[in-house]
DNA sequence: GCAAGGTC
């Protein structure tokens, strides 16, 4: 027998696959995902934002594939399920990512793999347009080869996103960074997605901000008949922007007493039923209608799809295949209690086929797979307005009905039937006065007749909806990476969120396009991916070589990058205007330990500390904010010891500001504060201060806070562990002993006569706080303790990791100080 | 700390 692998990108597929081949072929399904096997990577000191010119990264640096997700393994999951397999059939996604992702996995299972039988193919690629019986079936009849060249396309494209990216990025987050203290991102990012992105809102703010408003007039008349109360005319002219004219048309109507009906028109005006659901155009109404942002309702779309309430939330697909079956579909909702109703008149009455979209051959549209309701859904706004969302769409485009519009004269008055709109209020024209009937040669009495004088009004920011069509038509973004890219420049801070989901750039985001402007405008726009994306369909079409084209678009880009380099004062100078020079930003805080002045403590985004004397910028831990540590001193730099705050768990230490990016020793790394520092002596270091191995994680230690009295505790140096204990006692300290049973170091306690809740009104006592018995009620550790080594494996742990935060000058601990120390003297003598 | 692309 001969076994056949096949390889599909997600479950539903392969799922599928396996249902229509079983009928005649032994299969045997086996469910996990195949996502990217592999990325491209900058390597070694490539990695290093402050060793290397980022022009390198548009030449010299390697670069590198490695497994994407190594947690998933999915090259050993590959290679478990490909071992002893004759033949592969890849049915990955028929587009020049999925040709890709083929030969990723071909590279993972070919070593694998039982030798062929003398020159037999082995590989077969299976091209399918949708996932129907017909098409599983035509494709396994002609299989055909992976396209090498459009997976070398691919290549291609990764490299240069990768390179060009990182390059400027690199180059324009360290400039102003180092420039700007109130520039409020971390990162000033750039990427041939994300920046015309941004540039799609400041070319509407650009807008916004040169519209000039100009004067123009209307005419607006009342006329009633009878008894009726009076009805508003609108005027056939709409408006007029001269005045002389205008005035005159008042002048001919002012003195009217009687208006006649000239001729009355009867128009049948019907609002097209929306197309079926691709995932664009899922975002587009989320956002317009509900209110929800991409990445948000892409969160949910991939839940509601695993949970089997809709079909594959991703895909290009508006139509649905013929032989479809929509009144199955539509069955599913006949006892849902939201439209029950509609449902049901539907399935009596007969469906219209729904309107006729495009089939990009991929997924069929969005479709509820079952009737939800809320309660199973969840109470969340987002989940109940999006189910019932999505099934009414559903409903649209079976339901056939359309909205009638009668147009008279110059009034226009709409007598709506809502058709699909009963289902989805939203799209509905708001119902105006009922018209009274009329003929010909009627006459109405002229109530009043007004001149109004108004101003036209400049365009609104751009929505979201707005922006994911301008997307789609210049092809920035994927349906899938849209989201990515919105969500990208909101968190950079180069766009804000308005009401009703417009997107309104910052100053930030102004100069950045603005200087682009001013620069290279190519950097920005749109065209940017399209003429880079032609280059690479040469690769794809076997009509040019795959190393020549990579070289030249990256001469281009190279070019430009320098131009860009020589050229940043034209974009510093926009930058000049928005934002202060990092000298004159922050508040002076802690002293410097090189020339003893006050440092500046900038908190925005990054926040740091900046010696205006020396010019250094010094970097802090983010996500929280720091305090002066009583003018207490590092030992080896004289910085002035700042003691930072979480926000969250609030975790306290102390940390010397140069320490922190210049670790003094050599078991340290970049980021450790002094909870971390193996300083054998100072009294804040994790050797004075660390207690005992951490309950939760592997690597931790408990490191004593002593500011944190009369809540004393004990926080974690490596995750988010706070262990509180000895509540009230009036002195808390480390000792220097270590236990005998889990060589934890001992903590000795006083507290105050009245309040001691020790044992024959005893003040004080030192013992380990994981074993002792006295302590035992003592330390709010009772589940944690349990956790604790000591109590997890019935005694102390035998070998490995020993004695972490115990006492130097105890067995085996001498950390050498590197050569900082001597560096430092220079300074100090 | 950087891109964009897949997928969950």
């Amino acid at each position: 027998m001969r076994t056949v692998l096949m390889v599909a990108e997600k479950p539903s597929l392969a799922q599928s696959i396996a249902k229509i081949l079983s009928k005649v072929l032994n299969t045997l399904y086996t469910h996990t995902r195949i996502s990217l096997c592999v990325c491209v990577i900058l390597t070694g000191k490539y990695n290093n934002w402050d060793k290397v010119d980022p022009a390198e990264l548009l030449s010299k640096a390697p670069t590198e594939k490695k497994e994407a997700n190594p947690k998933l393994s999915m090259v050993k999951f590959l290679q478990v399920e490909a071992k002893g397999c004759d033949y592969v059939v890849l049915w990955l996604d028929c587009d020049k990512e999925g040709e890709n992702i083929c030969f990723e996995v071909l590279d993972a299972i070919q070593p694998v793999m039982n030798k062929p039988y003398g020159n037999e193919r082995t590989v077969y690629r299976a091209k399918f347009s949708s996932i129907t019986d017909t098409d599983i079936w035509n494709a396994m009849n002609q299989l055909g080869e992976p396209n090498k060249n459009e997976a070398l396309s691919v290549d291609a494209r990764q490299e240069l996103d990768l390179r060009i990216g990182c390059a400027f990025t690199r180059f324009q987050t360290k400039y102003f960074q180092g420039k700007y203290g109130n520039l409020d991102s971390s990162l000033i990012s750039f990427g041939p997605c994300q920046t015309p992105t941004l540039g799609f809102c400041v070319e509407r703010h650009d807008k916004i901000q040169s519209f000039k408003p100009e004067t123009y007039w209307v005419i607006q008349a009342k006329v009633f008949k009878g008894k009726d109360s009076p009805i508003s005319l609108d005027w056939d002219r709409v408006r007029v922007f001269d005045r002389e004219i205008v005035q005159m048309f008042v002048n001919m109507t002012k003195t009217a007493r009687e208006a006649l009906v000239e001729s009355v028109s009867k128009k049948e005006k019907a609002k097209q039923r929306p197309l079926a659901l691709n995932t664009v155009e899922m975002l587009r109404v989320a956002s317009s209608a509900l209110g929800m942002g991409p990445q948000h309702t892409m969160q949910i779309a991939e839940r509601l799809y695993t949970q089997g309430y809709i079909s594959y939330p991703r895909t290009e697909t508006t139509h649905y295949p013929e032989n479809f079956d929509l009144k199955g579909t539509l069955r599913q909702q006949a006892n849902n209690s939201h439209w029950a109703e509609t449902v049901k008149t539907l399935l009596a009455e007969g469906i219209n086929r729904p309107r006729k979209g495009a089939d990009a051959g991929d997924h069929p549209p969005i479709t509820p797979m079952r009737s939800a309701t809320e309660s199973e859904l969840g109470k969340t706004r987002g989940y109940c307005f999006y189910s019932r969302f999505l099934i009414l769409i559903e409903c649209i485009q079976l339901y056939g009905m359309t909205d009638t519009c009668f147009c008279i004269f110059y009034v226009f008055k709409c007598g709506l039937s809502p058709g699909f709109t009963e289902v989805m209020p939203w799209q509905g024209i708001p119902l105006e006065e009922a018209l009274p009937t009329c003929e010909k040669g009627d006459a109405f009495t002229v109530d009043e007749v007004k001149l109004l004088e108004k101003q036209t009004s400049p365009p609104d920011y751009l929505t979201e909806a707005e922006l994911i069509t301008l997307m789609e038509k210049h092809g920035i973004g994927t349906d899938a990476s849209i989201p990515v890219h919105i969500n990208n420049i909101c968190q950079r801070n180069y766009v804000t969120v308005e009401n009703g989901r417009k997107l309104k750039p910052t100053n930030l985001g102004i100069v950045l396009v603005h200087g682009y402007y001013k620069i290279d405008v190519e950097l920005v726009l749109p065209t940017i991916r399209s003429a880079v994306e032609k280059q690479l369909n040469l690769i794809a079409l076997g009509k040019a070589n795959f190393h020549q084209v990579l070289q030249h678009t990256l001469d281009i880009f190279k070019r430009k990058f320098h131009y860009f380099v020589d050229s940043i004062a034209g974009m510093d100078e926009l930058m000049e205007v928005s934002f202060s020079p990092i000298a004159a930003t922050g508040k002076p805080h802690s002293r410097c330990g090189k020339c003893h002045r006050f440092m500046k403590y900038i908190q925005a985004k990054p926040s740091r500390l900046h010696c205006s004397h020396c010019d250094e910028t010094y970097s802090l831990p983010q996500n929280g904010a720091i305090k002066l540590y009583k003018e207490l001193k590092c030992p080896l730099d004289e910085f002035e010891l700042v003691l930072w705050t979480s926000g969250s768990r609030g975790k306290t230490y102390p940390l010397c500001p140069y320490c922190f990016s210049n670790p003094p020793f050599r078991d340290m790394k970049k980021g450790m504060g002094c909870n971390e520092c193996t300083h054998p002596t100072c009294p804040h270091s994790l050797n004075s201060l660390g207690i005992g191995q951490c309950v939760e994680c592997e690597t931790g230690v408990l490191v004593f806070d002593p500011n944190s009295g009369p809540k004393w505790r004990m926080a974690c140096n490596k995750c988010n562990v706070v262990v509180h204990f000895f509540e009230h006692a009036y002195k808390v300290q480390v000792a220097q002993d270590s236990c005998e049973a889990c060589e934890a170091s001992l903590v000795m306690v006083d507290f105050h006569k009245a309040r001691t809740p020790l044992a024959d009104g005893e003040t004080q006592h030192t013992g380990c706080v994981f074993c002792d018995t006295l302590f035992q009620d003592l330390v709010e550790l009772k589940h944690a303790t349990m956790r604790h080594p000591m109590h997890r494996g019935g005694g102390a742990r035998r070998g490995r990791g020993r004695g972490r935060g115990r006492r130097p000058g105890g067995r085996g601990n001498p950390k050498k100080p590197k050569d900082k120390m001597a560096a430092l003297a220079a300074y100090f003598v």
